[in-house]
RNA sequence: UCCUGCUUAGCUCAGUUGGUUAGAGCAUCUGACUGUUAAUCAGAGGGUCUCAGGUUCAAGUCCUGAAGCAGGAGCCA
């Protein structure tokens, strides 16, 4: 750090010092401890010290200045002050009787302060350091009766109401730096192994992609004066794209044209389903990730979505070990007030390394029944929906009894009937089933859903056909197979569900920093 | 959207069989104290009992409806 000395002019006014500095264009408004004064020099002064950096240096009398909120004022005497970069404060200590009463009412839960001071060995015991404060600059002022978080527990139902303060906290704030970790990682994944970043329009006139209910996007008035067709339906020619558009249920489609010329690339990027979902694992807006690999299989996609999985906590587990750490407590007090068995087995972190350490369990869907068929669960009749036969569609409590009782692990299922699956997966030979996989984590249901893609124009056409997908409106990516076709697979990713899955948050609302849900979009 | 449950102070929650003026802890404010760790101690303020109807001499408590939230299910990632 280059220290650069600069004079500057002490002004008595009233009960403060004012600054007059030649680098400062303003007059600088600020409360001094006036026996350090001598020590202050100004390009410090404007330089920021973050906690977490601080907090991992050894204390030494250095001079530093500090910015951040407070968590609490004890004694009126020391600053828990918290600038986002890491869960654990600074603990600030103000002598006393070297500021006066008006700076220190001040002080609430929640201002914002500007500290210089010096960096000495903590006399008590919660903290190796604390500073020293010299000079207390107020930047914004909080009014203790207004502001709602309090230095005590809050529900996340109670902070989902106040989502835009809620990161003060610190269950939120290691939450999003955590999802912070996991989306950095997505990236270096997906460059390391020169995939190709690709946006995909979030504006689609395609409603063909089968993925469920989509928001209209249109410029046309609502009021019933529209453009209407002589059938009294509304006329799309005249809105803005010519044509009804949507939302973007999915990137796949635009991800093949992508892959089909770049060889590998991922999309991560928002998506929205009109869906009237009322869960804790369903948004309206989330964000999705897509990769699309050119050349590859069934179990080439299957290694490459273990392979991600795997990393991308890796990544987080080194990256953001303290908020884990913190996560993981939090998880731990979380489940004392739940009754034994529906307590995890594992602790968060030991669940994290569990699954980057072993093996995903890899069956196919008629393995699948067979095992829900022969198991003791269905046999005294415990499931809600019995086990049918082949052909059915697995409910829920099916996946879970897979992935947390049979196998206890992540379990990849493949190969499902052609009836319950989409119209762009690859036709197996057998004649009844289609190369897809489901990735099924514990806690969190289906993580990613993915398969090969039906490359053959022939059996793609048919499939569209029996499924009523209109093959005309998707011209284009019927084009892909006509020049050039060749076999390509990939697999879409929930990516707060990994959020959910790496913080062990059950709610998925609070893993994305505005929600939006069925009758709930503020912020 | 369906099923179940919940809604009392800023927050978390008590509130008996329907019966006087609805309580506690925390937070806030005031004062005291001063090496504290969600500081402590004393005091004060704070309520349309979610909303709209109904039953009753009397409703926070019983009934009907609505809204919001939670848990589970469906749709899915």
């Amino acid at each position: 750090m280059s220290v650069q000395l600069v004079s500057f002019y002490l002004v008595p006014i009233a009960n403060r010092i004012v600054v007059l500095s030649p680098v400062a264009s303003s007059l600088m408004n600020l409360t001094f401890a006036p026996h350090c004064l001598s020590e202050i020099n100004m390009a410090m002064f404007n330089k920021r010290t973050k906690i977490k950096e601080l907090l991992s240096q050894e204390p030494k009398n250095q001079l530093v200045t500090v910015m951040g909120w407070v968590r609490t004022f004890r004694n009126n005497q020391f600053v828990a002050l918290n600038d986002g970069s890491t869960n654990t404060n600074l603990q600030v200590v103000l002598e006393l009787g070297k500021f006066n009463d008006n700076l220190l009412k001040r002080i609430t839960t929640s201002a914002s302060l500007k500290i210089t001071g010096t960096v000495v060995p903590s006399l008590g015991k919660g903290q190796k350091i604390d500073l020293k404060a010299a000079v207390i600059e107020i930047l914004g002022d909080s009014d203790g009766e207004k502001y709602p978080l309090q230095p005590k527990k809050h529900s996340l139902e109670f902070l989902r109401e106040i989502a835009h303060l809620r990161f003060r906290t610190n269950t939120f704030g290691s939450v999003f730096r955590v999802r912070h970790s996991l989306a950095f990682a997505v990236h270096k994944f997906f460059n390391d192994k020169g995939f190709v970043y690709m946006h995909t329009p979030i504006i689609t006139a395609s409603d063909a992609e089968g993925a469920g209910e989509m928001f209209k996007v249109t410029t046309l008035p609502l009021d019933g004066t529209a453009p209407k067709n002589s059938d009294g339906t509304i006329n799309f020619k005249e809105d803005f794209f010519g044509r009804a558009t949507n939302l973007t249920v999915s990137g796949q489609l635009e991800g093949e044209l992508g892959a089909t010329a770049l060889g590998d690339i991922y999309t991560f990027g928002p998506t929205f389903r009109a869906e009237n979902s009322n869960t804790a694992r369903h948004l309206a807006e989330f964000w999705m990730i897509e990769p699309e690999m050119a050349f590859y299989d069934l179990e080439d996609n299957m290694n490459l979505a273990e392979e991600f999985i795997k990393y991308i906590i890796k990544y987080a587990m080194d990256n953001a070990g303290e908020d884990l750490e913190f996560l993981k407590q939090r998880l731990a007090d979380e489940e004392k007030s739940l009754p034994q068995d529906k307590r995890s087995e594992m602790g968060l972190i030991e669940k994290l390394e569990f699954v980057c350490n072993n093996n995903f369990e890899r069956i196919t869907y008629t393995e699948a029944i067979d095992i829900l068929k022969e198991s003791n669960h269905n046999k005294k009749k415990k499931f809600q929906f019995p086990i049918t036969g082949w052909g059915m569609d697995l409910q829920s409590e099916h996946e879970r009894y897979l992935v947390e009782k049979h196998f206890k692990k992540p379990v990849i299922l493949s190969d499902y009937p052609k009836e319950i699956k989409a119209f762009y997966m690859r036709q197996n030979e057998d004649g009844k089933t289609v190369a897809a996989m489901d990735i099924l984590a514990p806690g969190i249901g289906e993580i990613v859903g993915g398969s090969q893609r039906e490359e053959r124009l022939e059996n793609l056409v048919r499939r569209m056909k029996e499924m009523n997908v209109p093959a005309e409106e998707l011209w284009w990516y019927l084009d892909t197979r006509r020049f050039g076709t060749i076999p390509h697979a990939g697999f879409g990713l929930g990516f707060e569900r990994m959020v959910q899955f790496v913080t062990g948050m059950s709610n998925i609302r609070d893993v994305i920093s505005f929600p939006r849900t069925p009758g709930s979009a503020e912020f």
